[in-house]
DNA sequence: CAGCAACTTCAGCCCATCCTCAGGTTATCC
DNA sequence: GGATAACCTGAGGATGGGCTGAAGTTGCTG
């Protein structure tokens, strides 16, 4: 209870975006339903063990990066979730330094293992770095407006909804109108403008946003 | 029994269509020889419990997407379904609009899992852009247009009701005059007759619309 | 504390989209 | 074959979704 109140407080000061969930079912269910960048596991849940949870998460399909959080003693499971798909472990206690630093790892490894540029047109753009470049000069993008575009590309083919998006940015946090998602597309849009590339970000009237 | 009841009108009024089985061995048999898109699995049942339907399905190699119904009480049976492959759950009582919500979910992942573009006749529909195009130019669909052709795409070979259709456009929020449907249904036909599909979708007088 | 950058909200505009209406057309039933 | 209900469709006014510039807010930095 109280670990998972300071983790999630503590990540999100390290500029995590956190979403966490009081046992495994929700979790489990949390993680089915949204693409997250990477999963802290405590393997002593309430409802549905965390081993399960990976089981489950794994026989799903889903190869989001998952860090296991397990007791001294509990070597056995540690090892297990290992050989079911876990990407690194932690043992408690640990230094919060420790983990934000494993967590970046994961997160870093994963985008450069799908290939960290994609190019988008003229646009390359560097999931890794997280910025975009036309023809090698840099665009001057603000975190969500590369957040935005880095979404967008990561589903290209796909329309994205604006909640969907709203999730991904602020991860639940806080409320804020549609109009924010509109407003950071409409300056992403201007900035690709004016290297010439208007139209890459498309609007699906009624559904959501798009690239290719 | 009664929910059985209730469940089979309630789902077949929102458009899904529904088999129904009184216990475990009749549904087993029907989940056998039927390739579902999403079965509905009450873990108390007679004859042959939930949780034995689902391990057997599994073992016979099925992979239909399965959403368990559990009383509050059954924690263990429900974390033991989500073991056995379950993809979803609910917990009794519930919202009727909840468990809509989750099956259409449930069916939609596995469509656009599988392959996003159906073809109908010429027209290739791809579900994950909302978008549909007659060899390769794309015809200018309204939003409900899209939502419509995606409907009965999806329910293709079965008569769509009008009320349905209703529901998954207006998700029960407001309420229109029956004609609203018609008029789209018009507009949509006007478009594909325009590309030389004029009979793609048909009228079944006094039950609805339907695809092929 | 001032300055600045990023973010969010506000307000207004534009126009695609929607719904309804009214009248025409087609199927069904007796 | 006529009556009736179900369905079709074009037109037009109302709606509201989406875009954008500007103003207000927050938070960081020096």
């Amino acid at each position: 209870m109280r670990l998972r109140k300071s983790l999630s407080e503590g990540l999100s000061r390290s500029g995590f975006a956190v979403d966490s969930a009081p046992d495994g079912i929700t979790g489990l269910a949390h993680a089915l339903a949204i693409d997250y960048d990477v999963i802290v596991l405590d393997l002593m849940l309430p409802a549905l063990d965390g081993l399960s949870v990976l089981r489950q998460l794994r026989d799903a399909g889903r190869s989001c990066p998952v860090l296991i959080l397990s007791a001294r003693d509990q070597v056995a499971d540690r090892v297990h979730g290992l050989e079911l798909g876990a990407d690194d472990y932690l043992i408690k206690p640990f230094a919060f330094d420790e983990l934000t630093a494993r967590l970046q790892a994961l997160v870093r490894r994963r985008y450069e293992q799908r290939n960290p540029v994609l190019q988008l047109g003229r646009i390359a753009l560097n999931t890794a770095l997280h910025c975009a470049r036309c023809e090698s000069v840099e665009l001057p993008l603000t975190p969500n407006e590369i957040a935005l575009l880095e979404l967008l590309a990561l589903r290209r083919g796909r329309v994205v909804s604006p909640s969907s998006l709203e999730d991904h940015l602020y991860a639940g946090r806080s409320s804020v109108t549609r109009n924010a998602i509109e407003a950071h597309v409409s300056a992403l849009r201007r900035k690709l403008r004016a290297v010439g590339e208007p139209d890459l970000i498309k609007t699906r009237r009624g559904f959501g946003y798009y690239i290719e």
